[in-house]
DNA sequence: ATATGACCAAAATCGAATAATTGGTCAAAA
DNA sequence: TTTTGACCAATTATTCGATTTTGGTCATAT
């Protein structure tokens, strides 16, 4: 693995467990196996490592969406879609810290810095929930605004109800993101509608992304 | 207004302004125009009078939603009922922050206390939705369990998502709550079922509920 | 009977001085 | 050239006594 990358792994870790906050340089130098010095020769400052985590992580994430809709064979509506999103972003601490804010883990860091900076939207924007719309694939009755929010807000409350129901009282997530995907399924989408391009039409958005990143990785080192 | 109900009155004003920890007796006193000991007279202390606080605002709350549901006059289907138990928690701020644990009104007051004390589940529990199935109301391909963890957690993320988006980015709360309801309507319920009963069914209940709290209040005094 | 507010002990807060840690650098080592 | 880790200024944490505030009481006034 390049060192770069073992030094943003490490940083992960750390930043997990014991916030942006608590998490030292040289900690994520010892962690990472390297010495501090190493990190300043990659990267400006902490600000800008912790930067590179997010759109490391943000790739990871992106990656991963990515695997899961191409193992699921019945990925052809957007409920399903929808579904492996949330199991994806769940996976991963650090963007799912993001989403929801946890003060856990974001500390009084991203607050003394722009807080805007470190808020992700991930998918499901308003662009893309009116073009379902336009393609007959989700109910027109209801305003692309509100059907983004609405994605949203259920996100955000799949989320964080593990620090209101503690987990032992909580159904299995596999089943509770199957009944998230089965009211999506048949409260928000259209019957009907041409499914057959969603996946691909995903998967290439996904890869576009994904090339955006590692453009992004080529032109700073 | 009687005495105990200016003092509550008074506490909780102060509560949704500067949370539990920053409201002292004397503050508490002193907005509802009485002397220290007259709140001593009523309550044996903090505690007891923060307990009662929360009693008072969930009575409030009750009463609130009654009001709505009977006001509405298509409040007959469990979406509808949804809706107004949604817009009716929102407009309590103290019983939102309890229920989303928001720690800038709970404070490390009832992280000291027990912390359980200080949750509530509020309406849609697993014997109601278990109840509606069986009536016919609501699909019974999703387990009462999971069922009732998808409301609660949509709860969560309408009440808490305005610290992740900014209101001014957020559709109006009105046509957020009316597409929960569509897409609970015909995400989850099942057309048909007898719903004629709904409406006066809730009502009783919510009566039952409110005369448990003014039994109690009539005991503690 | 009822209500008050001065009063008290305990707890929280402040402030300044001290100690420890942190982000960042750079001469020296590899 | 590439990498290191001792080093530094600056920020942050800690200590601890002085001061203030707080929850709670009760002799007194109404």
């Amino acid at each position: 693995m390049e060192r770069p990358t073992r030094i943003l792994d490490a940083a992960g870790r750390l930043t997990i467990r014991f916030g942006f906050d608590k998490t030292t340089m040289d900690d994520v130098a010892k962690e990472a196996g390297v010495s501090k010095g190493a990190i300043y020769l990659v990267w400006q400052g902490k600000e800008e490592l912790i930067d590179a985590l997010i759109e490391f992580e943000m790739k990871k994430l992106m990656l991963d969406l990515r695997r899961r809709i191409i193992a699921d064979e019945n990925c052809d509506s957007i409920a399903a879609l929808y579904r492996q999103t949330l199991l994806a972003i769940q996976q991963n601490s650090l963007i799912s810290a993001l989403y929801t804010r946890d003060g856990k883990i974001l500390g009084d860091f991203v607050h003394r810095q722009n807080p805007e900076r470190y808020t992700r939207r991930l998918l499901m924007s308003k662009e893309s929930v009116s073009a379902m719309q336009s393609a007959g694939l989700l109910r027109d009755d209801l305003s692309a605004d509100v059907i983004t929010y609405l994605f949203s807000l259920m996100a955000l409350g799949f989320l964080s109800i593990n620090s209101v129901i503690p987990v032992e009282n909580a159904p299995p997530i596999d089943s509770t993101v199957g009944a998230i995907a089965a009211m999506v399924e048949s409260g928000l989408t259209k019957p009907g509608g041409n499914r057959t391009l969603i996946k691909d039409s995903t998967i290439q958005m996904l890869d576009l992304l994904i090339e955006q990143y590692e453009k992004r990785d080529r032109n700073e080192h």
